[in-house]
DNA sequence: GTCTATACTGAGATAGAC
DNA sequence: GTCTATCTCAGTATAGAC
Protein backbone atom coordinates (compact mmCIF):
# COMPACT_ATOMS: atom_id res chain seq x y z
CA UNK A 1 0.00 0.00 0.00
CA UNK A 2 2.39 2.63 1.25
CA UNK A 3 5.22 1.74 -1.12
CA UNK A 4 5.04 5.21 -2.64
CA UNK A 5 8.39 6.64 -3.49
CA UNK A 6 9.59 9.98 -2.18
CA UNK A 7 9.11 11.26 -5.69
CA UNK A 8 5.44 10.33 -5.52
CA UNK A 9 5.12 12.12 -2.21
CA UNK A 10 6.69 15.25 -3.63
CA UNK A 11 4.38 15.25 -6.64
CA UNK A 12 1.36 14.67 -4.44
CA UNK A 13 2.22 17.47 -2.04
CA UNK A 14 3.12 19.84 -4.86
CA UNK A 15 -0.17 19.04 -6.56
CA UNK A 16 -2.11 20.03 -3.46
CA UNK A 17 -0.06 23.16 -2.81
CA UNK A 18 -0.15 24.34 -6.42
CA UNK A 19 -3.91 24.00 -6.27
CA UNK A 20 -4.33 25.80 -2.96
CA UNK A 21 -1.69 28.52 -3.25
CA UNK A 22 -0.87 28.65 -6.92
CA UNK A 23 2.30 27.47 -8.63
CA UNK A 24 4.41 30.60 -8.33
CA UNK A 25 3.39 31.29 -4.76
CA UNK A 26 4.46 27.81 -3.65
CA UNK A 27 8.11 27.54 -2.65
CA UNK A 28 10.38 24.57 -2.21
CA UNK A 29 10.22 25.15 1.51
CA UNK A 30 6.43 24.81 1.42
CA UNK A 31 6.69 21.47 -0.34
CA UNK A 32 9.60 20.35 1.83
CA UNK A 33 7.57 21.07 4.97
CA UNK A 34 4.63 19.09 3.62
CA UNK A 35 6.70 16.06 2.60
CA UNK A 36 9.02 16.31 5.60
CA UNK A 37 12.24 16.21 3.66
CA UNK A 38 15.08 18.69 3.31
CA UNK A 39 15.12 21.30 0.58
CA UNK A 40 18.35 19.93 -0.87
CA UNK A 41 16.85 16.50 -1.33
CA UNK A 42 14.54 17.78 -4.05
CA UNK A 43 17.30 18.02 -6.54
CA UNK A 44 17.95 14.35 -6.38
CA UNK A 45 14.43 13.79 -7.73
CA UNK A 46 13.89 16.87 -9.90
CA UNK A 47 16.27 19.23 -11.63
CA UNK A 48 14.05 22.28 -11.16
CA UNK A 49 10.70 23.57 -9.98
CA UNK A 50 9.44 23.48 -13.54
CA UNK A 51 10.13 19.75 -13.62
CA UNK A 52 7.95 19.29 -10.56
CA UNK A 53 5.20 21.20 -12.33
CA UNK A 54 5.49 18.93 -15.35
CA UNK A 55 5.26 15.88 -13.10
CA UNK A 56 2.17 17.34 -11.42
CA UNK A 57 0.50 18.01 -14.77
CA UNK A 58 1.32 14.48 -15.90
CA UNK A 59 -0.21 13.06 -12.74
CA UNK A 60 -3.33 15.15 -13.21
CA UNK A 61 -3.60 14.04 -16.83
CA UNK A 62 -3.39 10.41 -15.78
CA UNK A 63 -6.02 10.90 -13.08
CA UNK A 64 -8.33 12.73 -15.45
CA UNK A 65 -8.04 10.02 -18.10
CA UNK A 66 -8.87 7.41 -15.49
CA UNK A 67 -11.87 9.42 -14.29
CA UNK A 68 -13.24 9.88 -17.81
CA UNK A 69 -12.88 6.17 -18.52
CA UNK A 70 -14.71 5.42 -15.30
CA UNK A 71 -17.58 7.73 -16.27
CA UNK A 72 -17.73 6.02 -19.64
CA UNK A 73 -18.12 2.64 -17.95
CA UNK A 74 -20.61 3.78 -15.30
CA UNK A 75 -22.90 5.77 -17.60
CA UNK A 76 -24.92 3.68 -20.01
CA UNK A 77 -26.32 6.64 -21.94
CA UNK A 78 -24.20 9.58 -23.13
CA UNK A 79 -26.55 11.89 -21.20
CA UNK A 80 -25.73 10.00 -17.99
CA UNK A 81 -22.03 10.46 -18.66
CA UNK A 82 -22.40 14.19 -19.26
CA UNK A 83 -24.31 14.34 -16.00
CA UNK A 84 -21.28 12.76 -14.33
CA UNK A 85 -19.22 15.64 -15.64
CA UNK A 86 -21.66 18.25 -14.35
CA UNK A 87 -21.82 16.46 -11.03
CA UNK A 88 -18.15 17.07 -10.18
CA UNK A 89 -19.15 20.66 -9.42
CA UNK A 90 -21.37 19.29 -6.65
CA UNK A 91 -18.96 16.60 -5.48
CA UNK A 92 -16.09 19.08 -5.18
CA UNK A 93 -18.11 22.12 -4.17
CA UNK A 94 -16.31 22.70 -0.86
CA UNK A 95 -12.90 22.75 -2.52
CA UNK A 96 -14.14 24.79 -5.46
CA UNK A 97 -15.53 27.35 -3.07
CA UNK A 98 -12.14 27.66 -1.38
CA UNK A 99 -9.70 27.21 -4.25
CA UNK A 100 -11.63 27.30 -7.52
CA UNK A 101 -11.32 24.70 -10.27
CA UNK A 102 -7.90 23.00 -10.27
CA UNK A 103 -7.76 22.90 -14.06
CA UNK A 104 -9.03 26.42 -14.70
CA UNK A 105 -6.92 28.17 -12.09
CA UNK A 106 -3.74 26.39 -13.19
CA UNK A 107 -4.25 27.24 -16.86
CA UNK A 108 -5.10 30.84 -15.98
CA UNK A 109 -1.96 31.19 -13.87
CA UNK A 110 0.35 29.62 -16.44
CA UNK A 111 -1.14 31.86 -19.13
CA UNK A 112 -0.28 34.95 -17.06
CA UNK A 113 3.22 33.68 -16.38
CA UNK A 114 3.57 32.81 -20.05
CA UNK A 115 4.99 29.55 -18.75
CA UNK A 116 6.56 26.95 -21.03
CA UNK A 117 4.26 24.23 -19.67
CA UNK A 118 1.13 26.16 -20.60
CA UNK A 119 0.39 23.87 -23.53
CA UNK A 120 0.74 20.73 -21.42
CA UNK A 121 -1.68 22.11 -18.83
CA UNK A 122 -4.16 23.03 -21.53
CA UNK A 123 -4.28 19.38 -22.55
CA UNK A 124 -6.22 18.87 -19.33
CA UNK A 125 -8.98 21.00 -20.81
CA UNK A 126 -8.69 19.30 -24.16
CA UNK A 127 -9.20 15.94 -22.47
CA UNK A 128 -12.58 17.11 -21.15
CA UNK A 129 -13.44 18.86 -24.37
CA UNK A 130 -12.78 15.81 -26.54
CA UNK A 131 -14.58 13.50 -24.17
CA UNK A 132 -17.64 15.75 -23.95
CA UNK A 133 -17.64 16.21 -27.70
CA UNK A 134 -17.81 12.46 -28.15
CA UNK A 135 -20.69 12.19 -25.71
CA UNK A 136 -22.66 14.89 -27.52
CA UNK A 137 -21.98 13.16 -30.82
CA UNK A 138 -23.33 9.92 -29.39
CA UNK A 139 -26.29 11.91 -28.17
CA UNK A 140 -27.12 12.70 -31.78
CA UNK A 141 -25.72 16.22 -31.88
CA UNK A 142 -22.86 15.51 -34.22
CA UNK A 143 -23.06 18.86 -36.06
CA UNK A 144 -22.58 21.05 -32.99
CA UNK A 145 -20.96 18.57 -30.61
CA UNK A 146 -17.81 20.63 -30.12
CA UNK A 147 -19.80 23.81 -29.62
CA UNK A 148 -21.89 22.14 -26.95
CA UNK A 149 -18.80 20.71 -25.27
CA UNK A 150 -17.16 24.12 -25.13
CA UNK A 151 -20.38 25.71 -23.91
CA UNK A 152 -20.64 23.28 -21.03
CA UNK A 153 -16.95 23.64 -20.16
CA UNK A 154 -17.30 27.42 -20.12
CA UNK A 155 -20.34 27.32 -17.89
CA UNK A 156 -18.60 25.02 -15.42
CA UNK A 157 -15.59 27.29 -15.35
CA UNK A 158 -17.70 30.39 -14.82
CA UNK A 159 -19.58 28.75 -11.98
CA UNK A 160 -16.37 27.61 -10.29
CA UNK A 161 -14.84 31.07 -10.68
CA UNK A 162 -17.75 32.94 -9.13
CA UNK A 163 -18.33 30.35 -6.42
CA UNK A 164 -14.71 30.85 -5.44
CA UNK A 165 -14.84 34.66 -5.50
CA UNK A 166 -18.13 34.94 -3.62
CA UNK A 167 -17.46 31.88 -1.42
CA UNK A 168 -20.88 30.62 -2.35
CA UNK A 169 -21.73 26.91 -2.54
CA UNK A 170 -25.44 27.54 -3.01
CA UNK A 171 -24.71 29.23 -6.30
CA UNK A 172 -23.06 26.05 -7.53
CA UNK A 173 -26.16 23.98 -6.81
CA UNK A 174 -28.39 26.54 -8.42
CA UNK A 175 -26.37 26.62 -11.63
CA UNK A 176 -25.93 22.86 -11.75
CA UNK A 177 -29.71 22.43 -11.81
CA UNK A 178 -29.85 24.77 -14.79
CA UNK A 179 -27.14 22.78 -16.53
CA UNK A 180 -29.16 19.60 -16.07
CA UNK A 181 -32.17 21.40 -17.58
CA UNK A 182 -30.04 22.58 -20.45
CA UNK A 183 -28.76 19.03 -21.03
CA UNK A 184 -32.34 17.73 -21.13
CA UNK A 185 -33.24 20.30 -23.79
CA UNK A 186 -30.18 19.19 -25.79
CA UNK A 187 -31.30 15.58 -25.59
CA UNK A 188 -34.85 16.38 -26.58
CA UNK A 189 -33.92 18.44 -29.60
CA UNK A 190 -31.54 15.67 -30.67
CA UNK A 191 -34.35 13.14 -30.38
CA UNK A 192 -36.63 15.42 -32.42
CA UNK A 193 -33.99 15.74 -35.12
CA UNK A 194 -33.58 11.99 -35.28
CA UNK A 195 -37.34 11.56 -35.55
CA UNK A 196 -37.62 14.16 -38.31
CA UNK A 197 -34.82 12.53 -40.23
CA UNK A 198 -36.53 9.16 -39.99
CA UNK A 199 -39.74 10.77 -41.15
CA UNK A 200 -38.03 12.44 -44.10
CA UNK A 201 -36.10 9.33 -45.13
CA UNK B 1 -4.13 67.23 -20.78
CA UNK B 2 -0.88 65.58 -19.71
CA UNK B 3 -0.88 66.97 -16.18
CA UNK B 4 -0.90 63.45 -14.80
CA UNK B 5 1.20 63.04 -11.70
CA UNK B 6 3.93 60.44 -11.39
CA UNK B 7 1.62 58.63 -9.05
CA UNK B 8 -0.97 58.38 -11.80
CA UNK B 9 1.62 57.03 -14.17
CA UNK B 10 2.67 54.38 -11.68
CA UNK B 11 -0.90 53.27 -11.10
CA UNK B 12 -1.59 53.16 -14.82
CA UNK B 13 1.51 51.11 -15.61
CA UNK B 14 0.91 48.79 -12.66
CA UNK B 15 -2.69 48.30 -13.78
CA UNK B 16 -1.56 47.16 -17.23
CA UNK B 17 1.21 44.94 -15.91
CA UNK B 18 -0.92 43.31 -13.21
CA UNK B 19 -3.41 42.49 -15.94
CA UNK B 20 -0.88 41.10 -18.38
CA UNK B 21 1.53 39.32 -16.04
CA UNK B 22 -0.38 38.96 -12.81
CA UNK B 23 0.17 40.82 -9.55
CA UNK B 24 2.76 38.58 -7.93
CA UNK B 25 4.72 38.08 -11.11
CA UNK B 26 5.09 41.84 -11.62
CA UNK B 27 8.12 43.34 -9.89
CA UNK B 28 8.97 46.93 -9.02
CA UNK B 29 11.59 46.81 -11.75
CA UNK B 30 8.91 45.95 -14.31
CA UNK B 31 6.83 48.95 -13.28
CA UNK B 32 9.90 51.19 -13.00
CA UNK B 33 10.92 50.29 -16.55
CA UNK B 34 7.43 51.06 -17.84
CA UNK B 35 7.18 54.42 -16.05
CA UNK B 36 10.83 55.31 -16.61
CA UNK B 37 11.61 56.16 -13.00
CA UNK B 38 14.02 54.67 -10.50
CA UNK B 39 12.97 51.88 -8.19
CA UNK B 40 13.69 53.98 -5.11
CA UNK B 41 11.30 56.67 -6.23
CA UNK B 42 8.34 54.36 -5.68
CA UNK B 43 8.53 54.66 -1.98
CA UNK B 44 7.92 58.34 -2.09
CA UNK B 45 4.48 57.60 -3.58
CA UNK B 46 3.64 54.23 -2.04
CA UNK B 47 4.81 52.51 1.09
CA UNK B 48 4.61 49.01 -0.41
CA UNK B 49 3.58 46.92 -3.38
CA UNK B 50 0.30 46.16 -1.64
CA UNK B 51 -0.45 49.88 -1.60
CA UNK B 52 0.03 50.04 -5.35
CA UNK B 53 -2.40 47.17 -5.70
CA UNK B 54 -4.96 49.01 -3.61
CA UNK B 55 -4.55 52.10 -5.79
CA UNK B 56 -4.98 49.99 -8.92
CA UNK B 57 -8.15 48.40 -7.57
CA UNK B 58 -9.50 51.83 -6.64
CA UNK B 59 -8.79 53.11 -10.14
CA UNK B 60 -10.52 50.11 -11.67
CA UNK B 61 -13.51 50.61 -9.40
CA UNK B 62 -13.80 54.23 -10.48
CA UNK B 63 -13.55 53.30 -14.16
CA UNK B 64 -16.11 50.56 -13.78
CA UNK B 65 -18.58 52.84 -12.03
CA UNK B 66 -18.15 55.38 -14.81
CA UNK B 67 -18.71 52.72 -17.47
CA UNK B 68 -21.86 51.39 -15.80
CA UNK B 69 -23.27 54.92 -15.51
CA UNK B 70 -22.52 55.45 -19.18
CA UNK B 71 -24.37 52.27 -20.16
CA UNK B 72 -27.28 53.39 -18.03
CA UNK B 73 -27.45 56.68 -19.95
CA UNK B 74 -26.93 55.18 -23.40
CA UNK B 75 -29.39 52.31 -23.06
CA UNK B 76 -33.04 53.32 -22.96
CA UNK B 77 -34.33 49.85 -22.16
CA UNK B 78 -32.82 47.59 -19.49
CA UNK B 79 -32.34 44.93 -22.18
CA UNK B 80 -30.20 47.38 -24.17
CA UNK B 81 -28.07 47.98 -21.12
CA UNK B 82 -27.57 44.30 -20.46
CA UNK B 83 -26.55 43.96 -24.09
CA UNK B 84 -23.90 46.63 -23.42
CA UNK B 85 -22.53 44.37 -20.71
CA UNK B 86 -22.46 41.32 -22.96
CA UNK B 87 -20.86 43.39 -25.71
CA UNK B 88 -17.66 44.07 -23.73
CA UNK B 89 -16.67 40.48 -24.50
CA UNK B 90 -16.70 41.43 -28.18
CA UNK B 91 -15.15 44.86 -27.72
CA UNK B 92 -12.27 43.46 -25.66
CA UNK B 93 -11.97 40.11 -27.38
CA UNK B 94 -8.35 40.57 -28.46
CA UNK B 95 -7.20 41.36 -24.93
CA UNK B 96 -9.39 38.67 -23.42
CA UNK B 97 -7.88 36.12 -25.76
CA UNK B 98 -4.39 37.11 -24.61
CA UNK B 99 -4.87 37.93 -20.94
CA UNK B 100 -8.35 36.82 -19.89
CA UNK B 101 -10.83 39.01 -18.03
CA UNK B 102 -9.09 41.68 -15.91
CA UNK B 103 -11.62 41.32 -13.10
CA UNK B 104 -11.79 37.55 -13.06
CA UNK B 105 -8.07 36.88 -13.29
CA UNK B 106 -7.28 39.40 -10.54
CA UNK B 107 -9.85 37.96 -8.14
CA UNK B 108 -8.69 34.44 -8.89
CA UNK B 109 -5.07 35.34 -8.22
CA UNK B 110 -5.77 37.20 -5.00
CA UNK B 111 -7.90 34.30 -3.79
CA UNK B 112 -4.96 31.92 -4.29
CA UNK B 113 -2.56 34.29 -2.55
CA UNK B 114 -5.10 34.73 0.21
CA UNK B 115 -4.31 38.41 -0.18
CA UNK B 116 -5.64 41.05 2.21
CA UNK B 117 -7.09 43.08 -0.69
CA UNK B 118 -9.18 40.18 -1.90
CA UNK B 119 -12.39 41.73 -0.60
CA UNK B 120 -11.69 45.07 -2.30
CA UNK B 121 -11.09 43.35 -5.62
CA UNK B 122 -14.30 41.35 -5.26
CA UNK B 123 -16.19 44.64 -5.07
CA UNK B 124 -15.45 44.91 -8.78
CA UNK B 125 -17.61 41.87 -9.32
CA UNK B 126 -20.24 43.12 -6.93
CA UNK B 127 -20.48 46.34 -8.92
CA UNK B 128 -21.44 44.38 -12.04
CA UNK B 129 -23.66 42.03 -10.08
CA UNK B 130 -25.66 44.82 -8.45
CA UNK B 131 -25.95 46.76 -11.68
CA UNK B 132 -27.11 43.71 -13.63
CA UNK B 133 -29.55 42.79 -10.88
CA UNK B 134 -31.14 46.23 -11.16
CA UNK B 135 -31.46 45.89 -14.91
CA UNK B 136 -33.14 42.50 -14.60
CA UNK B 137 -35.49 43.91 -11.99
CA UNK B 138 -36.41 46.74 -14.35
CA UNK B 139 -36.92 44.09 -17.00
CA UNK B 140 -39.68 42.64 -14.85
CA UNK B 141 -37.72 39.73 -13.39
CA UNK B 142 -37.64 40.98 -9.83
CA UNK B 143 -38.00 37.55 -8.21
CA UNK B 144 -34.90 36.02 -9.80
CA UNK B 145 -32.97 39.17 -10.74
CA UNK B 146 -29.91 38.26 -8.68
CA UNK B 147 -29.91 34.72 -9.98
CA UNK B 148 -29.99 36.00 -13.56
CA UNK B 149 -27.25 38.52 -12.84
CA UNK B 150 -24.99 35.83 -11.38
CA UNK B 151 -25.81 33.49 -14.25
CA UNK B 152 -24.76 36.06 -16.82
CA UNK B 153 -21.62 36.97 -14.89
CA UNK B 154 -20.64 33.31 -14.67
CA UNK B 155 -21.17 32.75 -18.37
CA UNK B 156 -19.04 35.78 -19.25
CA UNK B 157 -16.29 34.57 -16.96
CA UNK B 158 -16.38 31.08 -18.38
CA UNK B 159 -16.19 32.39 -21.91
CA UNK B 160 -13.26 34.70 -21.08
CA UNK B 161 -11.45 31.86 -19.32
CA UNK B 162 -11.71 29.39 -22.17
CA UNK B 163 -11.07 32.00 -24.86
CA UNK B 164 -7.84 32.77 -23.02
CA UNK B 165 -6.79 29.14 -22.58
CA UNK B 166 -7.58 28.09 -26.14
CA UNK B 167 -6.59 31.46 -27.65
CA UNK B 168 -9.89 31.47 -29.49
CA UNK B 169 -11.75 34.66 -30.40
CA UNK B 170 -14.31 32.86 -32.52
CA UNK B 171 -15.55 31.06 -29.44
CA UNK B 172 -16.31 34.42 -27.83
CA UNK B 173 -18.49 35.50 -30.75
CA UNK B 174 -20.27 32.18 -30.78
CA UNK B 175 -21.11 32.33 -27.08
CA UNK B 176 -22.06 36.00 -27.17
CA UNK B 177 -24.74 35.20 -29.77
CA UNK B 178 -26.13 32.58 -27.41
CA UNK B 179 -26.16 35.09 -24.56
CA UNK B 180 -28.16 37.50 -26.69
CA UNK B 181 -30.63 34.69 -27.40
CA UNK B 182 -30.81 33.87 -23.74
CA UNK B 183 -31.47 37.52 -22.91
CA UNK B 184 -34.31 37.61 -25.43
CA UNK B 185 -35.91 34.60 -23.82
CA UNK B 186 -35.60 36.34 -20.43
CA UNK B 187 -37.33 39.41 -21.79
CA UNK B 188 -40.12 37.41 -23.40
CA UNK B 189 -40.91 35.39 -20.33
CA UNK B 190 -40.92 38.61 -18.28
CA UNK B 191 -43.38 40.15 -20.73
CA UNK B 192 -45.57 37.04 -20.51
CA UNK B 193 -45.56 37.20 -16.72
CA UNK B 194 -46.55 40.86 -16.79
CA UNK B 195 -49.36 40.05 -19.22
CA UNK B 196 -50.61 37.17 -17.07
CA UNK B 197 -50.55 39.34 -13.98
CA UNK B 198 -52.55 42.05 -15.70
CA UNK B 199 -54.97 39.38 -16.90
CA UNK B 200 -55.30 37.91 -13.41
CA UNK B 201 -55.59 41.28 -11.65
C1' DG C 1 10.25 64.80 -5.90
C1' DT C 2 13.79 62.07 -7.82
C1' DC C 3 18.06 59.84 -7.65
C1' DT C 4 21.95 56.22 -6.14
C1' DA C 5 23.54 53.08 -3.00
C1' DT C 6 22.64 49.57 -0.12
C1' DA C 7 20.39 46.51 3.40
C1' DC C 8 17.65 42.55 3.95
C1' DT C 9 15.02 38.67 2.73
C1' DG C 10 13.59 34.49 0.60
C1' DA C 11 13.75 32.12 -3.53
C1' DG C 12 15.89 28.45 -6.60
C1' DA C 13 19.85 25.80 -7.14
C1' DT C 14 24.65 23.38 -6.19
C1' DA C 15 28.41 20.79 -3.60
C1' DG C 16 29.77 17.49 -1.01
C1' DA C 17 29.49 14.73 3.50
C1' DC C 18 27.06 10.81 5.28
C1' DG D 1 18.79 8.65 -1.06
C1' DT D 2 19.06 12.13 2.25
C1' DC D 3 21.30 15.60 4.70
C1' DT D 4 23.71 20.41 5.77
C1' DA D 5 26.01 24.22 4.15
C1' DT D 6 26.42 27.50 0.88
C1' DC D 7 25.91 30.19 -3.44
C1' DT D 8 23.55 33.33 -6.44
C1' DC D 9 20.10 36.15 -7.65
C1' DA D 10 15.92 38.84 -7.69
C1' DG D 11 12.69 40.98 -4.96
C1' DT D 12 11.07 44.45 -1.52
C1' DA D 13 12.34 48.08 1.15
C1' DT D 14 15.29 51.92 3.40
C1' DA D 15 18.74 55.86 3.87
C1' DG D 16 20.36 59.73 2.51
C1' DA D 17 22.37 62.84 -1.27
C1' DC D 18 20.76 66.13 -4.64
Amino acid sequence: MSDKTTRDHIVEAADQLFYRQGYEHTSFSDIADAVQISRGNFYYHFKSKDEILDAVIEARLANTRKMLEQWEIEGKQPADRIRSFIHILIANRAKIKRYGCPVGTLCTELAKLNHVSQAEANVLFTLFRTWLRRQFTLLGRKADADELAMHLLARSQGVAMLANTFHDEKFIKQEVEQMYDWLRSCTESAARNAHDERGAG
